[in-house]
RNA sequence: CGGGGUGUAGCGUAGCCCGGUAUCGCGCUUGGUUUGGGACCAAGAGAUCGUCAGUUCGAAUCUGGCCACCCCGACCA
């Protein structure tokens, strides 16, 4: 049939392609670079959302909106920031089209409509967002401003991967304004905790919590916090990032507030984002070679009931047990689908089903009927078991958070097997080409040695873990003395 | 942006070297038999062969330009 996925071990990468598509999450759109996502890859995507607007609600946020266009002038008003990102910037230049005289039915840009600033096509937003917060707060009571936006922003991106890397991807960015530094950085951090929560308890994606180098810093930052996952070819992921930006972009905007004391002083600001990639990584951390497997809090169907019969009259009774069962799960807040299609059997639909990685399947047919029983199977283990007819609606909750707590547990135990300490460059090296996954060791802190390491083996810092001991060390490059071991590995 | 490759039905492809209006599979439509792990039979519909020009009686096939996409590198969430 035309559903075969290529194993993981076969092809890595044609593996997540085979699964974003046969699981219909999206596909390559006929604009370069930029990809459709297709309704259930949406839905992942709005669970997802949903998830981190509450978190973000909780700790003190509200949404907002400000504009897709930032004018070039205000753009590169914080030198770093606009560097940073100008090699993958799109620009508006003109306003209209016209008919073209030379060639009949088409259009062309129309060269009296030049704009007279060009416009940048956002790539993230602290411009336009500092350059709107500068007239927004006067006092230190207007302060802290905490804001998130949904949107979508432009990267203008060589290669592309669905989901990983688009030109044009959905995320949310967090822009907040606060009257210390104090106050900032523990924003900062707050908002990495977080996204590490949310990673771990929706996504069932163990992360490692730290701070970038400075080489792999968000231009405009003082400092960038990461989350860091592992995939299961051993490649790193970065899952998040937050950032203090310190008094750069308010130097940049001149955003200044009085405070108590009367005396003038610029805003302290932070930003943080995650976007659509994390689907990918999503993806990539838990799947197996028959499809996608969704932890059971970001599935947009929990539960399918899947149906056998040979004529209507069998269908009309499993129907009337099946919606009896979803039912009572629709009842606990559970998503559930009848699938009654008569033009498909049902070991087409089991394949689909895995194939989509919804979490619990429930199958009933004739000998079901007889003796009051229904087949439960879930998707992360494919153990499936008998059960009664009476108590299946109550097995599902506790079924749910196994799975969830199995599939977490599972991605723990692959990192903490892939998570290797060597102390010396050559075991570095070695370890990189026969066995991938984090490798923690010492580096001196230079810029100089980060990026000989990267040169010479592909192999980035990922972070700076917050929680690691301090451990005394020679750097693996350098020789030099070092105070704590770091995260290297190949990324995405 | 460098290096390589590919464009033929909704998808995946054969045919191209050696010119004669296109093959097969999946999917789709209709009818029938099926249904506890990706069913089968039969009959259908669906392609100006990426695009523009050239050579030729005749071009998917030969020649040239253009466009698009994919892979490998540099850059990146």
């Amino acid at each position: 049939m035309g559903k075969e996925i290529t194993p993981r071990l076969q092809d890595y990468s044609q593996w997540y392609l085979d699964i974003v598509k046969k699981a219909d999450m999206a596909e390559n759109s006929d604009v370069r670079g930029c990809m459709v996502i297709k309704p259930y890859g949406y839905s992942i995507w709005e669970k997802m959302q949903a998830g981190l607007d509450k978190m973000f609600k909780d700790t003190g946020h509200t949404n907002a909106y400000f504009p897709v266009f930032v004018p070039k002038s205000m753009f590169e008003a914080e030198e770093k920031n606009a560097e940073g990102f100008a090699k993958e910037c799109a620009i508006v230049t003109h306003y209209r089209l016209k008919n073209d005289p030379q060639n009949k039915g088409k259009l062309m840009v129309d060269p009296d409509a030049k704009l007279e600033e060009e416009l940048v096509v956002r790539p993230t937003s602290e411009a336009i967002i500092w350059n709107t917060y500068k007239k927004w707060i006067q006092s230190y009571r207007d302060l802290p401003i905490l804001i998130n936006q949904w949107a979508n922003v432009v990267r203008w991106e060589m290669r592309t991967r669905l989901f990983l890397r688009t030109a044009e991807f959905l995320w949310q960015e967090g822009h907040t304004a606060h009257a210390t530094a104090k106050e900032a950085e523990e924003e900062t951090v707050r908002m990495l905790n977080v996204y590490a929560d949310f990673a771990e308890n929706f996504m069932a994606l163990p992360v490692i919590r730290g701070r970038k180098s400075e080489g792999e810093r968000f231009p405009g930052a003082i400092e960038t916090y990461c989350i860091e996952a592992l995939m299961q070819d051993g490649k790193a992921l970065q899952a998040g990032t937050s950032h203090f930006l310190g008094q750069n972009f308010a130097k940049a905007f001149d955003v200044q507030f009085s405070g108590k004391d009367g005396k003038l002083d610029h805003v302290w600001g932070t930003s943080w984002g995650v976007s659509t990639r994390l689907i990918g990584g999503l993806i990539m951390a838990h799947s197996d070679d028959d499809g996608l497997i969704l932890p059971p809090r970001l599935a947009p169907i929990h539960v399918v009931i899947v149906p056998i019969f040979k004529t209507e009259a069998e269908l009309a009774s499993i129907a009337a047990v099946a919606e009896k069962i979803a039912g009572d799960l629709r009842k606990l807040g559970y998503a559930v689908k009848f699938d009654n299609r008569d033009n498909q059997k049902p070991g087409y639909k089991f394949a689909e089903y895995e194939l989509k990685g919804v979490p619990v399947r429930i199958a009933i047919g004739p000998r079901d009927l007889e003796n009051g029983t229904v087949e439960l199977a879930r998707r992360d283990t494919k153990e499936k078991s008998v059960k009664q007819v009476s108590e299946v609606a109550a097995l599902i909750p506790s079924l749910l958070e196994e799975i969830q707590q199995n599939i977490y547990q599972r991605a723990l135990n692959f990192r903490n097997s892939m998570t290797t300490h060597v102390d010396t460059y050559e075991d570095f090296k070695k370890v990189l080409d026969e066995k991938g996954g984090f490798v923690l060791a010492h580096w001196d802190g230079s810029k100089e040695s980060e990026a000989a390491i990267k040169e010479e083996t592909k192999a980035t810092i990922r972070c700076i873990p917050l929680d690691a001991a301090s451990e005394s060390g020679k750097c693996i490059y350098s020789g030099k003395p070092s105070v704590q071991r770091v995260v290297f590995a190949r990324a995405y």
